[in-house]
DNA sequence: ACTTTTGAATATTGTACGATATTCTAATTA
DNA sequence: TAATTAGAATATCGTACAATATTCAAAAGT
């Protein structure tokens, strides 16, 4: 005998499955699958970001801290197809808070105006170093005072890669 | 009248699609799809990383200085879900690198020994200081004159969060 | 002999579909 | 009347499949 029945509301409600959520199948290069499925498991890498600013009123709990959520690549790469990494060596950036070993986020797409910290090719070797531009000459400046200024000639073999955007310091 | 015919080599070869090898097929939560295309028009965010370091031998042309690649989640995110981030305000660690503005990289799942940086909530507020740990006393240390040690209590309302593995400084 | 045309062969790709999982309610049972 | 059960309804998921794209070389044309 029947049971059951023509009703609403009935059959499986949505948003039970894995994701809880509907999905799309798409295909995936094999060599990406792997970095894909952690991809997804972590829901794009974005975690919470809290802040550790005073807040208005009463001390308050701790989710009253969270700012929202962060996606490194998204937060530190602008232009994923221009940007590159460096490790920095030497201590010639101390002052501008590059020390060595750190990694470097640099940005080819972006104009290297005066002020900026740029990476260049001197000599086939790459310098990370305050670009100085005055009416008449640009130079490349180290922060710390050991090092010595590198004058920028516009046919010499100094090359500059790209303006660095942040850096990444293990403590 | 037939022409071709069965031989050998024919038909599309391998490797000629969009992405330069085969596919599988899965299926991505909606709200992921536009992070997941990203994902794989940058290859997983996999960007070179070059090196400043002196290359053995003479100097070398832009490639050797290649070190690999490099993807940010990845190589700073070592535990997905137990790590967040903090926005550091204030001068009170500028002698550990960290300045006011900066993004915190904080693992929750690493065990908060002695001479490490850490995020405590202390009255309800985020701070991030050393730890100090001597056989007697812990105690919570700003790397900066102006400031003052903050004794840890066992039974305080200090609670340590996690251990501070990487600083991101906008320069 | 060289060029062009044409069909065969095979990789690629989006999606339709069968199988499964899950939940609801009416019918049945205690 | 309350608890249980079976069938209906519908979302979900992996993958098979049809349609497409691409290349190759034999046949036809010049």
């Amino acid at each position: 005998m029947p049971r059951g029945g023509a009703r609403l509301g009935a059959g499986r409600p949505k948003g039970q499955g894995k994701y809880r959520e509907p999905t799309k199948p798409i295909r995936i290069p094999e060599s990406l699958l792997g970095g894909v499925m952690e991809f997804i498991s972590t829901e794009g890498y974005n975690l919470p970001l809290y802040s550790c600013a005073v807040q208005a009123g009463f001390p308050s709990p701790a989710d009253d801290h969270i700012e929202g959520k962060l996606d490194l690549n998204k937060y530190l790469i602008k232009h994923p197809t221009a940007t590159f990494f460096v490790r920095a060596a030497g201590d010639s950036m101390v002052n501008a808070g590059i020390h060595s070993g750190d990694i470097l986020v640099v940005d080819r797409s972006l104009e290297a105006k005066h002020g900026k910290i740029v990476i260049a090719a001197v000599d086939g070797q790459l310098t990370v170093k305050r670009l100085h531009k005055s009416k008449k000459d640009t130079y490349l400046m180290p922060e710390n005072d050991n090092f010595e200024p590198i004058k920028f000639e516009e046919n010499s073999e100094v090359v500059i890669w790209g303006v660095v955007t942040n850096v990444l310091h293990q403590v």
